[in-house]
DNA sequence: CGATCCTTTGAAGGACGTCAAGGTCTGTGG
DNA sequence: CCACAGACCTTGACGTCCTTCAAAGGATCG
């Protein structure tokens, strides 16, 4: 039989406190828009002058090295905040993973209303400390796992927060390899592993539908713990 | 020639402003503490009951997997502040690499500061930003550099924080190689090969006394940007 | 000064990367 | 509706960087 958890908690970045959409709008200005696939939404080093929430679609952070080697550090999907920075400046790109509509709002104004109010100030730290206990999870991952054991990770992690074992990747066999460290072929291969041994499958034409059939045995190739 | 920048504001987390040490001591009771080489100063998943700051030696954060793998997220050197956070439960284990004294602050004495002072409050966010920026930082080693290559940024990283470039380290080469991702030997043979380069040499009659020779050499191994 | 820990170095193996080819899916224009 | 181009995915063959296994030479500390 098949076990489902349905605990969200541990879900990125989802704020819909953070005044996006519940503060007074008589505070905020909360206008939104909509990038084509593969934009970017804003660059590395370059000022931070807005905060971003997924309305729709799914977006990639990245880092390059100057030879063109990626590391991506984060997917960000429907509801997920992003691109606050506490210092000037963006420290990673982002782009668009799929035509992507956005809300935005103006850094400057987040940054007045968390002086006023401590909540805000508190749900800053929050984010920022669940960014935090992102990154150090995927530095064990980077560090230490396998490349079986990172894709599995990563469909778990897919699967947990879109909340459903039919999990629609948004982003292509690259973005993946670029996310976990790996290469394209190897996550290919690997997939294909999972599905060889009855763990996953896939739905409708494409390769991007996956049903998770087995999201124990998915586990038991992760070694979290 | 020789060159040095002087530049110390990526310090990670150098915060004598978070109360530790400047802060009027009729309001905070700072006490301290011992801790013999090798020993643990909390676990994982341990209620975070205080929060530490580095008066003399050397501190090892790391997560396991269950097979025993390890991933050290960071090293902490004197006047550092670490077992900060936001939740209730550590999430690293933290040892003492040397023989290291520590300062004690109750968490929730700092919880109750930041919630009357909102300088407090900034200084924890813009604590957790930093270790962010560690973190990004860290995650593109792991998920993209070669070995010579995290070496290099190891060895820079000491430089910088060190203030000098006669680093003394305090860690062996397997606490190097479960920070970074490799095993000893690889990075023993690292080492060596920035040793017969001219890169680095060695002070005294041990391996963990380096000498850096050629910084502008070194960064070159080092492909960050 | 002996026991233990640490580091280096060599040799061999393996996991993942690289290179290459072919298949599938999608969108577009005829 | 079909043809075609381009993007994407899979799979195989081979290469390589790092790991594993092993041994020997310091360094440290009782």
């Amino acid at each position: 039989m098949f076990v489902r958890t349905t605990d969200q908690r541990l879900q990125p970045n989802r704020l819909g406190d953070l005044g996006f959409t519940s503060a007074p709008t008589s505070m905020v200005k909360l206008s939104e828009f909509t990038y084509r696939k593969g934009k970017e939404i804003f660059g590395e080093k370059e000022p931070a002058e807005y905060v971003y929430q997924i309305k729709r679609g799914a977006v990639r952070s990245y880092r390059l090295l100057s030879d063109g080697r990626r590391q991506i550090g984060a997917f960000h999907l429907k509801d997920d905040v992003f691109g606050f920075e506490n210092g000037e400046n963006h420290r990673f790109t982002a782009e668009a993973v799929i035509e992507t509509t956005v809300y935005l709002m103006k850094r400057a104004s987040l940054q007045s209303m968390a002086d006023t109010d401590a909540a805000i100030s508190r749900n800053l730290l929050t984010m920022t400390t669940t960014n935090l206990e992102h990154a150090e999870n995927h530095m064990l991952l980077l560090g230490r796992k396998t490349a079986i054991e990172r894709v599995a990770a990563f469909l778990i992690e897919m699967d947990r927060r879109t909340g459903s074992n039919n999990v629609s990747l948004p982003m292509n066999r690259r973005d993946i390899a670029d996310y976990l460290g790996l290469t394209l072929e190897t996550v290919s291969r690997a997939v294909s592993r999972l599905y060889y041994e009855g763990v996953l499958s896939f739905r409708g034409n494409t390769q991007r539908e996956i049903v998770i059939l087995d999201l124990i045995k998915l586990q038991g190739f992760d070694p979290q713990g």
